[in-house]
RNA sequence: GGCCCCGUGGCGGAAUGGCAGACGCAGCGGACUUAAAAUCCGCAGCCCGUAACUGGGCGUCCGGGUUCAAGUCCCGGCGGGGCUACCA
C-alpha cells in the first residue's frame, strides 16, 4: 500500500480545500458524529412518537455477522454498503426504513477464538463485537443502533430459549396443517376424539405413559439416532454441518456415524409447507432450487414384500418411485442397519448350495468362497459396511457389495419368491430403509444384479423397442417374417410410409436403437448423411438402423424374438433403462398394466396396492429431522431440566433466562478417538447442573440439561428482534410485528430485502423459515414466510500467490519481472517472484490466510470511506463475484473529487455553483440521469448508477459554472453511495454557511430524492440508425416523435441510403419510432 | 454421474431482441510546468485502405437455427464456476 501515489499530493498549500484523503476523513468523522448525535436513522415503531403510519414501510436486512477475531476486509462489508444504500435511497423516496446490524456470537468459531486465546469467550466476543462495531460505523453505515442486538445477550436467548420451548410445547396436526399447542393435542386424547398411537387407550394410560405419548409428538424432541459425532471438535453436527467426504464443515475433522440421545426439532413435519411456500417468493432461482433440492420431495409407493419364513409371517416395507416396475423386482436390500435383519437371517444357506457363489460374501475382508452361514455373513457384512462409513466415502466409482440373508420375500404382484439381501448402497434414514431392486430399470439396481449375479428382467421398453417387441411376439409370432425380417420389421415401423407420426416415432426410436444419449445429434448425423427427398432419407435411416440391428446381435428373427420372450434385452444394451416408456411382461394373477406407459401403469400400481392391501401410493422427503443439541459451552443453555427418572421437563417462562453458567474451563473434551463419549463442558458445572425447582408438584431435585443450542438459534428469529429490541413481554409486539413485517398484497414474507451470501441457502435460509412459520402457526407472528426478497451478493475475491513448496507468501510483496509490484498491475501475466524465488499465483477468495487481505480501514485512510462504498459498488453487479484491484480505486476517488472540484472552489472551499438558470440541455441531461437512477436503484444496479453520475457530472464540469439546481439534484443522488461528502456538499452549495451553523437534524439523509420531469428529459430531434438488409449504413437526425412516415421518407431522402436502395426492390421496411429502420432489399 | 449458472477489448465491466464495448483502470498523444506529480483536452476492439473522411471487411467462446434485426431467444459442442452425490 505504501507505494500508492498519495491522493493528496498536490498540497494542502497549493490547494486547501482540495478533497483529499485527509479532508475526506475529517468531513466523514464529523458526519458520523452528528449523525449519531440526532439519531439519524431513528425509525419510530407504531405508537413511538414520531411515527407516520402513512408512509409505507420497508424492512432491509442484512445477514448479520458473526464477531471474529481477526476483523473485517474489503469482501466482508459489500452487501452491508450495498443495503445501505438502497436504505438510505428508501428513506429519501418516503419510506419508514428499519435497518439494523446485530452480532451472530454464540457458536464455534467465537468458542475456538476463545479457546486459542486463552480468554473467555464473553471477553472475546465483547471485544470483537467492540471493534467490529468501530469497523462498520467508519464505513458510514446507517443503521439504527437502538435495534442492534446480540444472540449472546442474556436479554436475546431469553426469547431464543422462549420460542424453544414454543416448539417443545407445539405438536403438528396433519389435518390441519400445522403446528397446535400440545396442550390441545392432550385434550383431545382425554376427551376421545384422537386415540394414543399405540392400543392402549388414553383413559388406562398412566401419568407417564401419558407423558411419553404426548413427548412423541412434540416439535422438540430427544431421541437416540445416528447422527454426526466429530470427537476433535467434541460435538455433534448437523447433517448440514457436514461436508460429501465426511468431514465437519467447520476445521474440517472426520466425523462418525454414532448412535446417541440428542435433543432434536421436527422440520420434516414442515416439508411440504416449506416447498410450497418457495413459490411466491422472490428469491433467486439457484437458491430456491438448492432448497428444493434437500427437501426432495419424490413421489411413489410403499410396497410389503411379505416374509413367510419368519415367526408372524413379518413383511418388509419397500419404498419406490417407480411402482410401475414392480413386475421386475427380482430382489429385495435392506440397508444393514435394518431392523428387520436379525429376525429373517437364517442359519444355514438354503437350498444346500443351489445359490450363487458371490451371494456368500464377495466384499472386502471376506473370506475365499464366501461365508458358511449367513448370520456369519450378515455380521462380518455389517462391521465391515459400519467401519466403511467411518472413513471418508471416496466419492465416485463405488463398488457395489452386499450379502444374501438367506431369506426369500414375496413379490405381491407376482406371487413369486425374492431373495433378500443386505446393501449398504441402500441408506438406513431414506424411505422406508429397505428396497425392491428392479435391476432392468435402476442403475444401482442393475450394477448390484451384475456383480451378484442376480436376474435381471425387463418390464418397461422405450416406445420404438415395445413396437419391435409387439412385431416380434404378436405381428409374427412363428417367426414366418424370416428371411427379410428387418425389412419387414422397417415395413412395420412405417419407415416407407409418409405417415408423419410415424416420422415422429422414428424420431424417437433412431438414437435410442442406437444407444444415443443425444437425440438430436443422431438426427443430424442422419440429415447429413442423407441429402435429397424424404424418401432417400429414410432409406439412410433404414440402412443405418438394419446395420444396428446387426451390431445388436440379433441374426435372426428367432434370435430377436427368442430376446424378447426371455425379457433380456438389456442385455444387448449392458445398461439398465431409466427412463419412462411402455410396461412390458407384466402381467399376473389379479392386475396387469402390459402396454401401459409408465405414468400409467403407476397409477394403476398405486391403486392395487392400496386395493389388495400390501402398500400405497406416498410422498418421501429426503429432508431429516434437524439435529438441535452441541456439546459445546459457548451456546444457548436448554430450558430443560431431567427428574430422578430421567424425564424431561421444561422450565416455566418466569425462570427465562436461564443463563450460561461462568466456568473455568469452557474447553470441549476432543479426542481422536472416534468411540470417545461427548462430554458437554457444561456437565462439569456441576454448582449448576443440579438444582432444586418447584415445578408445580413441590420441590424438587433436578439435573439439567447440559447440550447447548446450536449457534443457528439465534439467527433463525433475531431480526425480529431488531423490531422490537426491548420489549420485556414478547419476542416481538403484535402491532410492531404486522407494521413492520406486514406482507403487501400478494406477499408471504415480510423482510423486503435480505442480502447475504449463497453459503447459506440450506442452512439459515431454511431454519429460520421453519422457525418462522412454527411462530406464526402458534400466533406470534403475522406472515408465513419471513423473508419475502432475497438477493444473493457475489464475493469480493482477489489473487494469491503460492510458493513452490505450497506455501501462500505475501500477496503485496510479490513482484513482476520490471520489479513492479503484482497486485499494482493484476491485468499483467507472470511470471511472479517473491523474495526472489517463483511463485505462482492463483484467483479466488480474499483472506487472512491466504495473505492477500487488504482491510477497510487501510482503504478509508487512504481514500475516505465514501470512496470505498463507490469502488465497491462500481466494481459490477453486486450479484456477481468479481476481483479486487486496488488500483482501479483511483477512478472512484478522481470522481468524487472532480464532483467536490465542480462545486466547491478549492482555494477557498466556498460553493462555486451558479444562481443562473440550466440550460435545455443541461436540463435534458439532468432529467434522463434522475431517470435512469431511479430505475436502476429500483433494481439494485448500483454499479450503473455510478457511471450515470460520472456522466453527468463530466457533463456539468463542461459548462463555466454549476447551476444550483442541477447541483442539488446531483448531491441528492449522490448521497445514498457517498453520504458524508454529499451531506458536506448539501450543506456548503445547497444551505450555505457553514456546517456549525445548520440545525443538526437538517440532514440529507431525509431529504426528498429527485424527481424527473419526463417532458424535461425529451430530446428535441434524436439521432436514428438507418441498415440496410440488417447492416448499419448511415445515420439520420429527425425531430423528436417523428413518425414512422416521416422517419422512412428522411431515411430514403440520406444521400448514402438512396445510393444503396437505388435500383432495388424493397421488399420490407421496418421502422422502429426512436429507434432504427431497416430496408430489407 | 446428476442439476444449475456463466463465457463481451490488455483488465473490471455497459447494453427493455434495435448504433456492441457506456463508465472506470491501465495505455498513447497533447496542454500547463524548468521538470515531475496533480489537473485539463484528445485518441483508443481487430484488420485493410485513404491526402482526408461520414471508406471497406471481421468482430460478444465454437457450430447451427429462429428473426427484417441476435451479445441477448432456441438446439448442439467446448471451456470455467457452483451445488449435489448410491435419496430407491
Amino acid at each position: 500500500m505504501s507505494s500508492e501515489p498519495t491522493p493528496s499530493s498536490s498540497g494542502p498549500e497549493s490547494f486547501p480545500h482540495r478533497y483529499s484523503a485527509a479532508l475526506a476523513g475529517r468531513i466523514e468523522a464529523l458526519w458520523q458524529d452528528r449523525w449519531d448525535l440526532v439519531d439519524a436513522y431513528r425509525a419510530p415503531n407504531p405508537g413511538e412518537a414520531g411515527f407516520d403510519g402513512s408512509r409505507p414501510k420497508k424492512f432491509v436486512l442484512d445477514m448479520f455477522p458473526y464477531p471474529s477475531g481477526v476483523g473485517l476486509h474489503v469482501g466482508h462489508p459489500l452487501g452491508y454498503i450495498a443495503t445501505d444504500i438502497y436504505a438510505r435511497y428508501l428513506r429519501m423516496t418516503g419510506h419508514n426504513v428499519v435497518h439494523a446490524m446485530g452480532f451472530d456470537s454464540f457458536g464455534l468459531p467465537a468458542e475456538q477464538y476463545a479457546v486459542q486465546t486463552g480468554t473467555h469467550p464473553r471477553i472475546t466476543t465483547e471485544k470483537n463485537i467492540a471493534n467490529m462495531r468501530v469497523q462498520l460505523r467508519r464505513l458510514g453505515l446507517g443503521h439504527e443502533r437502538r435495534r442492534s442486538v446480540s444472540t449472546t445477550d442474556p436479554e436475546f436467548y431469553r426469547w431464543t430459549q422462549w420460542i424453544f420451548l414454543q416448539i417443545y410445547h407445539a405438536w403438528y396436526d396433519v389435518e390441519a396443517g400445522r403446528a397446535r399447542p400440545i396442550r390441545e393435542l392432550e385434550a383431545m386424547l382425554a376427551s376421545g376424539e384422537r386415540a394414543p398411537r399405540g392400543e392402549k387407550p388414553w383413559s388406562v394410560m398412566s401419568a407417564l405413559e401419558r407423558a411419553s405419548e404426548l413427548d412423541a409428538h412434540r416439535l422438540a424432541y430427544v431421541d437416540e439416532v445416528p447422527v454426526n459425532w466429530c470427537p476433535m471438535l467434541g460435538t455433534v453436527l448437523a447433517n448440514e454441518e457436514v461436508t460429501a467426504d465426511g468431514r465437519s464443515e467447520r476445521g474440517n475433522y472426520p466425523v462418525y456415524r454414532r448412535p446417541l440421545k440428542q435433543w432434536i426439532m421436527r422440520i420434516t413435519a414442515y416439508a411440504e409447507r416449506l416447498l410450497q411456500d418457495l413459490e411466491p417468493l422472490d428469491w433467486p432461482e439457484p437458491i430456491k432450487l438448492m432448497q428444493r433440492n434437500w427437501i426432495g420431495r419424490s413421489e411413489g409407493a410403499e410396497v410389503e414384500f411379505g416374509v413367510p419364513d419368519t415367526k408372524g409371517a413379518q413383511s418388509i416395507r419397500v419404498f419406490t418411485t417407480r411402482p410401475d416396475t414392480l413386475f421386475g423386482a427380482t430382489y429385495v436390500v435392506l440397508s444393514p442397519e435394518h431392523a428387520l435383519v436379525d429376525s429373517i437371517v437364517t442359519q444355514e444357506w438354503p437350498a444346500g448350495g443351489a445359490i450363487p457363489a458371490p451371494w456368500r460374501g464377495t466384499f472386502p475382508g471376506a473370506p475365499q468362497g464366501g461365508f458358511t452361514s449367513p448370520k456369519n455373513a450378515v455380521a462380518a457384512y455389517r462391521a465391515y459396511a459400519s467401519k466403511k462409513s467411518d472413513e471418508q466415502r471416496t466419492g465416485g466409482g463405488t463398488e457395489k457389495t452386499g450379502v444374501f440373508t438367506g431369506a426369500y420375500a414375496i413379490n405381491p404382484v407376482t406371487g413369486k419368491q425374492v431373495p433378500i439381501f443386505i446393501a449398504d448402497y441402500v441408506l438406513a434414514g431414506y424411505g422406508t430403509g429397505a428396497i425392491m431392486a428392479v435391476p432392468a430399470h435402476d442403475d444401482r439396481d442393475f450394477e448390484f444384479a451384475r456383480t451378484l449375479q442376480l436376474p435381471i428382467r425387463d418390464v418397461v421398453y422405450p416406445r420404438p423397442i415395445a413396437a419391435m417387441r409387439y412385431f416380434a411376439l404378436h405381428a409374427y409370432p412363428t417367426g414366418e417374417a424370416a428371411p427379410d425380417w428387418r425389412d419387414q420389421l422397417a415395413d412395420f415401423m412405417g419407415i416407407t410410409t409418409s405417415n408423419a407420426s410415424k416420422d415422429e416415432a422414428w424420431d424417437v426410436m433412431l438414437p435410442i436403437v442406437l444407444n444415443r444419449r443425444s437425440r438430436a445429434g443422431a438426427m443430424r448425423g442422419v440429415e447429413l448423411d442423407a441429402p435429397g427427398s424424404i424418401g432417400e432419407r429414410r432409406g439412410a435411416v433404414r440402412s443405418i438402423w438394419v446395420e444396428t440391428i446387426d451390431s445388436l446381435g440379433l441374426r435372426s428373427f428367432d434370435d430377436l424374438r427368442a430376446r424378447f420372450e426371455e425379457a433380456r434385452f438389456w442385455e444387448a444394451r449392458g445398461e439398465a433403462h431409466t427412463e419412462p416408456g411402455i410396461a412390458a411382461n407384466s402381467s399376473g394373477p389379479s392386475i396387469t398394466i402390459d402396454g401401459m406407459t409408465t405414468g400409467a401403469a403407476k397409477h394403476a400400481v398405486g391403486e392395487w396396492l392400496a386395493r389388495e392391501g400390501v402398500g400405497r401410493p406416498t410422498v418421501t422427503f429426503k429432508l431429516r429431522d434437524w439435529l438441535f443439541s452441541r456439546q459445546r459451552y459457548w451456546g444457548e443453555p436448554f430450558p430443560i431440566v431431567y427428574d430422578e427418572w430421567g424425564r424431561a421437563h421444561a422450565l416455566p417462562e418466569k425462570m427465562l433466562p436461564l443463563l450460561l453458567p461462568d466456568l473455568e474451563d469452557f474447553r470441549p473434551e476432543s479426542s481422536d478417538d472416534p468411540d470417545a463419549p461427548p462430554r458437554p463442558p457444561l456437565a462439569r458445572a456441576s454448582a449448576w447442573t443440579t438444582v432444586e425447582l418447584d415445578l408445580g408438584d413441590g420441590k424438587r431435585t433436578y439435573t439439567r440439561e447440559t447440550n447447548t443450542m446450536p449457534n443457528w438459534a439465534g439467527s433463525c428469529w433475531y431480526y425480529l428482534r431488531y423490531l422490537d429490541p426491548t420489549n420485556q413481554n414478547a419476542l416481538v409486539g403484535k402491532d410492531v410485528d404486522s407494521y413492520w413485517m406486514g406482507g403487501t398484497s400478494g406477499k408471504i414474507g415480510g423482510v423486503d430485502l435480505y442480502v447475504g451470501g449463497v453459503e447459506h441457502a440450506v442452512l439459515h435460509l431454511l431454519y429460520a423459515r421453519f422457525w418462522h412459520k412454527v411462530l406464526f402457526d402458534l400466533g406470534h407472528v403475522s406472515t408465513a414466510e419471513p423473508f419475502q426478497t432475497l438477493f444473493n451478493q457475489g464475493y469480493i475475491q482477489a489473487f494469491a500467490f503460492k510458493d513452490a513448496r505450497g506455501v501462500y507468501v505475501d500477496a503485496f510483496e510479490v513482484r513482476l519481472p520490471d520489479g513492479a509490484l503484482a497486485m499494482e498491475h493484476q491485468d499483467k501475466p507472470g511470471p511472479y517472484t517473491y523474495s526472489g524465488e517463483p511463485v505462482t499465483r492463483e484467483y479466488g477468495k480474499m483472506g487472512k490466510s491466504l495473505k492477500n487481505a487488504v482491510a477497510p480501514d487501510e482503504i478509508c485512510a487512504h481514500y475516505g470511506c465514501d470512496t470505498m462504498r463507490i469502488y465497491e459498488m462500481a466494481m459490477g453487479p453486486l450479484e456477481a463475484s468479481k476481483p479486487w484491484n486496488t488500483r482501479d480505486i483511483a477512478g472512484s476517488f478522481r470522481f468524487l473529487q472532480r464532483v467536490w472540484r465542480n462545486l466547491i472552489d478549492e482555494q477557498t472551499g466556498l460553493s462555486r455553483v451558479t444562481q443562473d438558470a440550466p440550460t435545455r440541455a443541461t436540463l435534458r441531461v439532468l432529467h434522463k440521469t434522475i431517470i435512469g437512477v431511479r430505475r436502476d436503484m429500483e433494481k439494485l444496479g448500483f454499479n450503473t448508477v455510478v457511471s450515470k453520475l460520472i456522466e453527468l457530472n463530466n457533463h456539468l464540469s463542461e459548462l463555466p459554472a454549476v447551476p444550483l439546481e442541477a447541483a442539488r439534484a446531483m448531491i441528492l443522488m449522490l448521497a445514498p453511495h457517498a453520504p458524508h461528502v454529499s451531506e458536506e456538499l448539501w450543506h456548503r452549495v445547497v444551505r450555505g454557511g457553514t456546517p456549525d451553523e445548520r440545525e443538526a437534524r437538517e440532514t440529507i439523509v431525509h431529504e426528498a430524492y429527485p424527481i424527473a420531469d419526463e417532458s424535461l428529459a425529451r430530446d428535441d430531434e434524436v439521432e436514428i440508425p438507418v441498415s440496410v438488409l440488417g447492416k448499419l449504413r448511415s445515420k439520420i437526425v429527425v425531430p423528436a416523435g417523428s413518425s414512422a412516415v416521416v422517419i422512412e421518407a428522411a431515411a430514403r431522402a440520406d444521400a448514402k441510403i438512396a445510393e444503396l436502395i437505388a435500383g432495388k426492390e424493397i421488399k420490407k421496411v421496418i421502422v422502429v419510432p426512436g429507434k432504427m429502420v431497416n430496408f430489407v432489399v
